[in-house]
DNA sequence: TTGTAAGCGTTATCAA
DNA sequence: TTGATAACGCTTACAA
């Protein structure tokens, strides 16, 4: 290995971007005091010579109220850029028309290119639903409950989605008791109750499929790199491995005897995604399952 | 190349992430209406005996509260689970505790580690302060200024942060023209108005070390690949990298003779944090800077 | 078609 | 040390 004074690591880049970011929250936390002078609903009504009760009609755009009356309403409005405060909006109405995402964050970091991709993908779905996302890293254990119960009993989202169950998960524990509304991106370990609602591939059929793979081309001793066996996917990926080596013939190969797999891992979740389980059953139309067909030398999803 | 069909790339780790994404997404819909009941402040006040007033305030660990009050109260709250209504409490207060970070997205991905650690550091300092994060990732463009618009005129955040300044960049003005609190991770561009809060590191040294560093070694076609101008920073790197190679008499390399150097480049930035640039100043002492020694063979950041 | 008034769950003011 | 009462800015019965 080079000695160079410019060789990166991830230790390096996680400190340097804590350390920034501790900087830029210090420097934001003194720009907050300041007092933001809106417009609201009144400021309009008054302007426009209506109620506020009219002018909130007109706004969200309610049949009830006169064309000529909308229009000028409108007019006025734009003029004084008048934009609704949410957070009055969301006590009245009794949603906050956000959801909650807590990352489970290990090593510093999120360990792979997936939660980015989620956070987008959910990101995007949510915000043409006009929807936002309240997002959390946190680390399992105790911080991270306490960031669940902040969130959920405070009322601060709608809804929460929880990604990689955990063998006797309490965040889902929690969740249930609360009878809070969640979507589990996993589904429960083997034997533990599985009626919550959930969305899962089949890691168990796409590792088989992997060790078939490599079975098929005369390889023997197949290993499989797997992450603690804490989180349920990891059980199911390993009894696929099983699965695999079993219908082959082929004993589990020596601890010691190892082939990094783990971007075949992904993939073969990708391959398992028509499998797709679910909890409770989703019309076919609604999650719009993609089916899978090969192209270039890859897997494609197509729609 | 192996034809295999379990090959990874980061199109199909994408759409897989979108396609799981979109799903929860549905799922998670379907569940908002419930109507949760919650434990409220008249609640607690009615079982405890006492007024709301007296409750919220024996809560808050107000002084002016008798200690066997306060005592009974908080007993009675917990052991009704009470928690607080924060969207209330924001409204009544005027503060969302809460703090915006949109993420510029290219290329359906973050590009890099770094935003995965700034998210985990920037959630963590706020957390702290018992604020949350709202996160949306977008990519450049109209889309991304109507997050901005949404977010700040819907009173959502006390405060954002903007990460990798663009030249002519249209956050910061609109930002700026709406008074609103914002920091900038990044400066303006050479030439640009930089009377705006922002935190930097100098790039420009940076890459001149790296340069040097380069240049002692005896190399003289040293390369540098670059993300789009438009972001300033990479106008600072450039300059910086022009800078080394004037200082020791080397002429630019041709276009098509590039060493990849994306890793050096974040390291370089490492190794300039001390000379971090912030503009409006920080007292030192807040902005806790660290010190920068040799370790092993990298560079290390000490407290 | 429009307006009055109540209420979402807090915190803050002020009087008791 | 406590408690009425009034906001915060919006939506929504209900009445006019």
């Amino acid at each position: 290995m080079q000695h160079s004074p410019f060789r990166l690591d991830s230790q390096i880049v996680s400190e340097y971007s804590h350390s920034i970011s501790k900087t830029i929250w210090i420097a934001l936390n003194s720009l907050f005091k300041q007092d933001k002078m809106h417009i609201k609903l009144k400021d309009v009504a008054l302007k426009s010579g209506y109620s506020v009760t009219t002018v909130s009609r007109a706004l969200a755009g309610y049949s009830d109220v006169n064309e000529q009356t909308r229009l000028h309403i409108v007019e006025v409005a734009t003029r004084l850029g008048y934009q609704p405060n949410l957070v009055a909006r969301q006590l009245r109405i009794r949603r906050t028309q956000t959801i909650g995402l807590i990352i489970p964050v290990r090593d510093q970091s999120f360990s792979n290119e997936f939660f980015t991709q989620f956070l987008i993908g959910i990101g995007d779905a949510a915000s043409r639903a006009r929807y936002d996302l309240l997002v959390s890293a946190q680390a399992p254990g105790e911080e991270e409950m306490s960031a669940y119960r902040r969130i959920v009993s405070g009322n601060r989202v709608d809804g929460i989605i929880l990604a990689r169950t955990r063998r006797n998960d309490p965040r889902i524990a929690y969740l249930r008791a609360q009878n809070y509304p969640f979507v589990a991106f996993g589904r429960g370990a083997p034997g533990e109750p599985a009626d919550f609602p959930f969305i899962d591939v089949d890691g168990q059929a796409g590792i088989r499929l992997l060790v078939e793979h490599f079975v098929a081309r005369g390889h023997r001793h197949i290993g499989l790199i797997l992450p603690p066996e804490e989180m349920v996917f990891t059980v199911y990926r390993h009894a696929g491995y099983r699965d695999g080596l079993a219908g082959a013939g082929v004993s589990s190969a020596p601890a010691g005897n190892r082939t990094k797999t783990r971007n075949a891992i992904v993939k073969s979740d990708v391959r398992t995604l028509e499998q797709r389980t679910c909890w409770p059953p989703l019309r076919r139309a609604e999650h719009a399952p993609r089916r899978l067909t090969s192209r270039h030398d890859g897997l494609t999803l197509e729609s």
